[in-house]
DNA sequence: AGATTAATGATACAAATATACCATAGTCAA
DNA sequence: TTGACTATGGTATATTTGTATCATTAATCT
C-alpha cells in the first residue's frame, strides 16, 4: 500500500510556500492548514467563509501551489480522509523503519499493522453496555452454542475450549459429522447461540440464526459487517474487522473480541475480578513492563 | 466510553432498518454501513458507482431512512468527519475515555489493550529473516503438520483450514482420536512441523518434537518464553506474547503470527505478492461489492 | 506625483450536482 | 391470465459548484 501519507507532505509543501503567497492565499492557506479536515469536506464557497477570504483566492491559492484548481487540491484531501488515512498515529515507529527493508519487510509491516488496526477498529465501535448485556445473558444461561463454520469454526472452538471451566455449558457447533441446525435441535429459550460468519456469509449459520430466533434462543451474531444479515434477528451484535493484504481474511479480532467478552462473562459472574486486575496492573509495573506514564 | 457521535448512532438506525429497506437501497446502504468515510466526502453518483446502484437508488434510501434527501443525510457525516470525531480516529482518546467508566470499562480498556500489546510485542522481536526462511522451508516441504493441544488446538486448526489451499498438504494434529506422534509416523525429512505450546507445556508436544527430530523432520517452534523446550531442538523459533488480566492466555499473537507465516510462504510461493499488496487499498473499498450473499 | 502592476472582490457562466419526473420491469392477488 | 402495485432505471431540470471575466482597489516605482 505504501502510502506515504499524501496529506501530510501536502501539508508540509503548503507550510513551506507559505510566506510567498499573496496575502489573502495566505490567510485561506493558513485556515487550511490548521484545519486539514474541512479540506476534504467542504466546497469553496464554505471553506471561503471558515477562512474569511473570497471564494476567488481559495482556488487562486490552490493555483498558487501549483493546482490546476481548487477541485484538483481538494482531490488527496478527499482520498486521505476517504480512506481513515489522516487518522494514523503509528506509534510504532519500528514498523516505519521495517518498511524500508525490501518487499518482505513491507509484507511483514502491512500484516502487523493490519492487525493492530483492525483490533483497534474492531474495538473502537463496540459499545461497552452491549458486551455486558450479551456476558450476562451468557452468565445467565443454561448451555451457550457456540457456532462458526469453516475458518470461524476454530475461534469457536477456541471460545469454547477456553470458556469450558465450570459455569455454564459450552458447546461449539457444528459438531463433527452433525449439522448446526441438528445441534440446536433441543436448545430452548435458556440457552445462548453464539454465531460467526463473515462475507461471504454462510446459509448454514444464517439458517441456524433463523432456527433460533424461532426456538426462542438467545442470539449473539458477530459478523465483519454492520450490514450483516447474522446480525438481523440477533439480540445483540457485534461487528469485527478482518482485513488483511492477503486473500484470506484475519480471524485475530475475532479472537480478542471473544476473548474480552469472556472476560466480561468472567467479571459479571465473580467479584474478585477487580482485585485480580489491579494485582495485574502492579504485576506489570512491578516488572517494568509499562514504559508509558 | 460509547461514542455519543453523531454518525454512529445515525449509523445504528441505518443498520436497524436494513432488513425493511427495499433490495437495491440495502445494498447502497451496505456500503454505506460499510464505508462510512466515503459518505462523507462522496457524491451521489460516486456513492451509487461505488456500490453499484443507481444514483436514484442512494437519494431514496435517504428518503426511506427519514431524511428529505441525500444532501441532508450527508450532512452529520460531512460535519463528524470535519470535526474529526469519526471514530476510526485516534486509538488512545477513546481507550481514556473507556477508563474513566467504572470497572468494567477498565476490564475492557485493559483487554484492549493488551491485545495491542502482545502483538506489538511479538513482532517487535521476531527477525524478518527467520520468519521468510521458515516460509521457504514450509513452500518446500511435502507435508505442513501443524501441532497444537488444548488451546493450541484451534490455532493450529485456523492456520491449516487457512493453508489448504493448494500448495503443500497442511494437517493439523492431533487428529481426533489419535496422539501426536502417531500422526507423525509417516512423516520424513521432507517434512515441517510446527509445534505449538506455551506455559505449562504440554509432555505431548514436546515429545512430538523430539520424535520428529529423530526422524528428520525440520521443526518449527512457537511459545512463550525463549526459554521453551519446544524451541530447543527447533529449526526455527518464535515467541509470542500472551498476557491478559485474566487466568486465561491470550491466543491473538499467535493467530498473528500464524496469518503472518502464512502470508510469507504465499510470497516465496507467488511473484503477484506485491500487486497484491498494492492493490489492498482498493480492495478495501470495493468490498462491499462482494457482499452479495 | 502619476503610471504601472499586482491583488482583491463582484459578477457571470459552464459544468456538475441533487433530485423530480416518467417509463419499464417485476411481483403478487384475484 | 389480468390488473394493481412496487421497485428500479433512464432522462430532464433546477440548483449549486468551481471557475472565468471584468471592475476596483492597493501597492510599487520612476
Amino acid at each position: 500500500m505504501n502510502k506515504s501519507n499524501v496529506s501530510s507532505t501536502l501539508l508540509e509543501q503548503l507550510a513551506e510556500e507559505l510566506p510567498v503567497l499573496t496575502p489573502q492565499a495566505r490567510k485561506a492557506a493558513t485556515y487550511m492548514l490548521e484545519n486539514p479536515l474541512d479540506v476534504g469536506v467542504l466546497t469553496v464557497r464554505e471553506i471561503a467563509e471558515a477562512a474569511q477570504v473570497n471564494p476567488n483566492t481559495v482556488v487562486r491559492m490552490a493555483r498558487q501551489i501549483g493546482f490546476n484548481g481548487y477541485e484538483e487540491f481538494r482531490a488527496p484531501f478527499r482520498e486521505a480522509m476517504r480512506s481513515g488515512e489522516s487518522a494514523f498515529t503509528d506509534r510504532v515507529r519500528w514498523l516505519q523503519d521495517t518498511r524500508k527493508s525490501g518487499e518482505l519487510g513491507a509484507l511483514y509491516a502491512d500484516m502487523v499493522h493490519n492487525a493492530l488496526h483492525n483490533i483497534e477498529q474492531t474495538f473502537a465501535e463496540i459499545d461497552i453496555d452491549k458486551l455486558l448485556s450479551a456476558a450476562q445473558q451468557i452468565w445467565n444461561a443454561q448451555n451457550v452454542f457456540t457456532l462458526g463454520v469453516g475458518i470461524n469454526n476454530s475461534s469457536a472452538r477456541n471460545f469454547t475450549y477456553l470458556a469450558s471451566t465450570g459455569m455454564v455449558r459450552f458447546h461449539a457447533i457444528p459438531r463433527a459429522d452433525s449439522t448446526p441446525i441438528d445441534d440446536l435441535a433441543m436448545a430452548n429459550s435458556n440457552d445462548v447461540l453464539i454465531a460467526i460468519t463473515c462475507k461471504p456469509y454462510r446459509v448454514e449459520v444464517l439458517e441456524a440464526v433463523r432456527f433460533a430466533k424461532a426456538q426462542g434462543i438467545t442470539v449473539i451474531g458477530i459478523s465483519d459487517s454492520p450490514a450483516s444479515p447474522v446480525l438481523w434477528g440477533a439480540e445483540h451484535g457485534f461487528v469485527v474487522a478482518t482485513d488483511t493484504p492477503q486473500f484470506f481474511p484475519s480471524s485475530v479480532s475475532i479472537l480478542a473480541l471473544l476473548e474480552t467478552l469472556l472476560s466480561f462473562v468472567i467479571a459479571v459472574g465473580s467479584d474478585e475480578i477487580v482485585d485480580r486486575v489491579e494485582k495485574f496492573h502492579q504485576r506489570r509495573h512491578q516488572l517494568g513492563l509499562y514504559t508509558e506514564e
